[in-house]
RNA sequence: GGAGGCUUAGCUCAGUUGGGAGAGCAUCUGCCUUACAAGCAGAGGGUCAGCGGUUCGAGCCCGUUAGCCUCCACCA
């Protein structure tokens, strides 16, 4: 027997270790049944999982569990990622606490202070992810930093070097000076800043002329090589090719020509700084200009900048411009707001910045992609289908990927150097004086290999030969461009497949209010503090049922509430089904009352349409129309229609069969409380829920057939009695307990068993005939006769009647427009003009009773 | 500059072959009916952002305007 009252704490308890022990997380893919593969979006060992997290693994246990039920042999693939960047700030951050500088300590122990850091968050993501119930196949558990991996990311770097498609070369990378190392694109974040264009004097030399230059970053001046107009600009026509000096340095520097100047901005004049910005780095590539670098990798400013050298950028500009304003050189400051890159992870300015790293040659690579996504056989399906084109316009805009970091936290990139030679390969090369590249990898680079490396590639794998290409990809809209891009071209360029069928795309998790979760904020909501307070159950169903998938959702914590309150009521009413099952041995569908087929019925239609939801990832749908049932069938009409005849064997064996389907159909979103309830039911189809078989639709309670049908029916018709007898007694004060009778005049032929129903749900009496003054509620077919006096509130029903009468009136004239209307009748389906002129004669015939009756209440 | 999304009840959101607008929470009324008062039985509440078009018929399809949000690109 179930305690009399819901604890999620009590409820949840034990049950995760009893599954794992019991080996239902595995998967087996000498099984025989189908396969079904999800890799988990592997959090970063940077910390503990947020809402997030909490959010887009419960929607892969949704599906993992839902596929498990339904026969499939699945594989949830769990992991975690090493987070190059990230996890390096944290370890540096957490040594300089200690006052360990991580150069000093050296690269052996600086990674195994990282590897420390990893063992202690694997764990804790572990056991966050126990508390969520999610039933991943830890025998299968890899780290994007595991050897296997290690060994798949060097495969693809020497492959692709081999072709071409990975290369070394000097280019403007996003450079953050914190971490002191490269960026790719995607790690920078762009805010608007006010800032300014300084507007400096560049004298022409020789002359006292100047030029009129704007910059935004005075400190880079050092390394300007030359000031560029457009080659159709008519002011500057004649200085083109003459030379300009340089403010503080005195250096002279060409006027050139140059496309890139737009004569339509500031002045028309640019000054070129080839080493700082990339725009005019590809100027200086067109006209074989010179590069000067002027700021050392902290972002301090060199040698190269004269005086200032030493000083950081912030104070270089400082200095520099009080000293120009003083020499008259300064000629305004204009303010602007412009929008600057900042590092995704250290949120310092990203500096521009030349220098040697490798690149992904990605035109060939994204031009697969595009030409995959028009093959509707091999494509990645994004659900919703919209984001499918944040995948494409990447793929048409992308440009080469910077892979070098120059972190110690990573797969050390495979390249040796001696001298001028280069070598790539699996393995140092033989001889002497090879020197390994320090750097390492994006980690996105070898998370991009995730679906498959995980599965052993590039070895050719039973479980590469299962479980590839997945069959599903579930993550957050803002993960595109990072890591769902990736990995497709990855896939189709190393295993010529697609890297999952299904791409699911979820929103992002905001306040109350629709802001972002951040820490400067202080909105954020712990996860596990949720649980704690409603349990893992409320808070998944809550993440995964709120709002249509792909949307963004508002966190409210009153809705977790509302959720738990659901859970109790599922707790309730089994409780109650289990208190009257107690001794049932078998089940036995014969001899079914109407109301058993009646419930039988809708729940079969449920059965059908939740899984219909289901396999299009309808969460939110499939979960209404459970809840509708569960509560408002189920509960509140099913059960107390069922209180009438708890000791009839059919009664009980439908109040086992609906709540053991709907526990079925819950358990993915709700896995701990279904599971505890299962256990309790006298009979089981499973030891446990989660390897239990998903409720199927029955086709001998098809709705369809005449035979349901019509048993249905009369439960709808009794129901609506019962509910017209309330509404009589709630709109006119009268205690519900009161005990009326009433002629009823329709269709149900009304059996001992449906009155005595009547009676129970409304205390409602059917009687031959009424003495005297009558009241009339018109039903949907055939009406309802009461005896007036027992009736008081002879106003309140005049009221109503007014009111109805109002309201049909405006049926009437809508049914009558629609069926006076030529075209209507000309081109709506047969069967729907019949529709309609059925409603018009009730609607009709519904006035003419009314108005009957309110001329004898009237008197 | 390019793209996408949103606008439906007081609040948060559902609503696809186009065929009389829904849920939860909140509000109001009445009930301790022995599974559940975290409940039960009822009730009120919406020009589906505005305008135009297609259609016999539009919350839904097309165009347009407005407001809000997001992504991408550019910004000397």
């Amino acid at each position: 027997m179930l305690e009399n009252k819901y604890d999620h704490l009590k409820t949840e308890k034990g049950k995760y270790d009893t599954w794992k022990e019991k080996g239902y997380f595995a998967s087996d893919n000498r099984s025989g049944k189908p396969h079904y593969c999800i890799v988990i979006p592997p959090p970063n060992v940077t910390g503990k999982l947020h809402l997030g997290h909490a959010y887009d693994t419960a929607i892969q246990d949704i599906i993992i569990r839902y596929k498990r039920m339904q026969g499939f042999d699945v594989l949830w693939l769990p992991g975690m990622d090493h987070a190059a960047i990230a996890t390096e700030a944290k370890v540096v951050k957490k040594l300089k606490e200690q006052g360990i500088d991580k150069y000093s300590y050296g690269r052996e122990n600086f990674l195994g202070a990282c590897w420390d850091w990893t063992h202690e968050y694997a764990h804790t993501i572990r056991e966050q992810w126990a508390g969520l119930g999610l039933s991943v196949d830890y025998s299968k558990e890899r780290f994007t930093l595991d050897e296997g991996l290690n060994n798949a990311v060097k495969r693809v770097f020497v492959d692709y070097y081999e072709r071409g498609l990975i290369y070394r070369g000097e280019r403007i990378i996003n450079w953050d000076p914190a971490a002191q190392t490269a960026l790719s694109n995607e790690d920078v974040i762009y805010k608007d800043v006010e800032g300014a264009f300084y507007h400096l004097k560049y004298f022409i030399d020789g002359t006292d002329r100047y030029l009129d230059v704007a910059t935004t970053r005075p400190e880079t001046l050092f390394g300007d090589t030359a000031v560029a107009v457009n080659p159709k600009d008519e002011r500057y026509q004649d200085l083109i090719g003459q030379y300009a000096v340089l403010p503080v340095l005195g250096r002279k520097i060409p006027i050139i020509a140059d496309e890139h100047a737009d004569p339509e901005f500031g002045t028309g004049v640019v000054k070129i700084t080839p080493a700082h910005d990339p725009n005019d780095f590809e100027v200086g590539n067109r006209h074989n200009l010179e590069r000067i670098v002027v700021m050392n990798p902290d972002a301090t400013m060199n040698e190269n900048a004269g005086p200032y050298v030493g000083m950081t950028r912030e104070e270089c500009r400082e200095q520099l411009l009080k000293d120009l304003e003083r020499d008259g050189i300064l000629i305004r400051i204009e303010k602007i707001t412009h929008s600057v890159g900042h590092s995704e992870r250290t949120g310092v300015m990203v500096e521009p910045y030349l220098s040697k790293q490798w690149f992904v040659k990605m035109r060939p690579l994204a031009d697969a992609v595009l030409e995959n996504q028009k093959n509707a056989d091999s494509k990645v399906n994004f659900v919703p289908e919209r984001y499918e084109k944040i995948m494409n316009h990447w793929m048409e805009i992308t440009y080469d990927w910077c892979i070098s970091r120059q972190l110690w936290w990573g797969h050390r990139i495979p390249a040796w150097y001696r001298g001028e030679e280069v070598y790539v390969g699996m393995e140092a090369p033989e001889g002497e004086g090879w020197v390994q590249d320090e750097d390492v990898l994006d980690t996105w680079f070898s998370s991009a290999l995730w679906p498959f490396s995980t599965l052993g590639w590039p070895e050719k794998t039973a479980d590469m030969e299962a479980y590839f290409p997945n069959d599903c990809l579930v993550t957050g809209y803002d993960i595109i461009p990072f890591w769902v891009n990736r990995m497709t071209f990855q896939a189709l360029q190393l295993t010529g497949k697609r890297p999952f069928k299904d791409c699911v795309i979820h929103g992002l998790i905001r306040d109350k209010l629709g802001r972002k979760f951040s820490k400067s904020l202080g909105n954020g909501i712990d996860p596990f503090d949720m649980v704690e307070k409603y349990g893992a159950d409320s808070l998944r169903y809550y993440l995964t049922t709120d709002v249509a998938l792909g949307t963004d959702l508002r966190f409210d914590e009153i809705k977790i509430a509302s959720t738990w309150n659901y859970i109790n009521k599922i707790w309730n009413a089994s409780r109650f089904v289990l208190m009257n099952i107690e001794d049932l041995k078998e089940i036995s569908l014969e001899n079914l009352k109407a109301e058993d087929i009646w419930i039988l019925a809708k729940y079969n239609k449920v059965v059908r349409s939740v899984s219909e939801h289901m396999n299009k990832y309808e969460f939110n749908l499939a979960s209404s129309e459970l809840y509708e049932f569960t509560w408002n069938s189920f509960c509140d009409t099913y059960i107390e229609l069922a209180k009438d005849s708890l000791k009839d064997k059919a009664t009980a064996s439908v109040l086992y069969t609906v709540l053991t389907g709907i526990l079925k159909m819950l358990h993915p979103f709700m896995p701990f409380v279904t599971e505890e309830i299962y256990q309790k039911m006298p009979l089981k189809d499973a030891e446990s829920i989660m390897i239990a078989p998903y409720p199927q639709f029955d086709p001998a309670f098809d709705s369809e057939l005449p035979e349901i049908k019509e048993n249905v029916l009369a439960i709808d018709k009794l129901i609506e009695i019962i509910k017209e007898t309330r509404v009589l007694k709630a709109e006119n004060n009268l205690k519900p307990s009161l005990a009326l009778s009433a002629v009823y005049d329709g269709p149900l032929a009304f059996s001992d068993a449906l009155r005595s129903l009547l009676d129970k749900m409304c205390h409602l009496t059917l009687c031959e005939a009424i003495e005297g003054e009558t009241l009339v509620r018109p039903l949907s077919e055939g009406k309802l006769i009461f005896d007036l006096n027992k009736i008081v509130d002879k106003d309140a029903e005049i009221q109503k009647i007014d009111k109805e009468l109002e309201r049909l009136a405006k049926e009437v004239k809508r049914s009558e427009g629609i069926l006076s209307n030529a075209g209507f009748l000309a081109k709506a389906p047969a069967a729907k003009v019949e529709e309609e002129k059925a409603k018009l004669k009730s609607y009709q015939e519904a006035v003419a009773t009314l108005e009957a009756k309110k001329k004898e209440l009237v008197g």
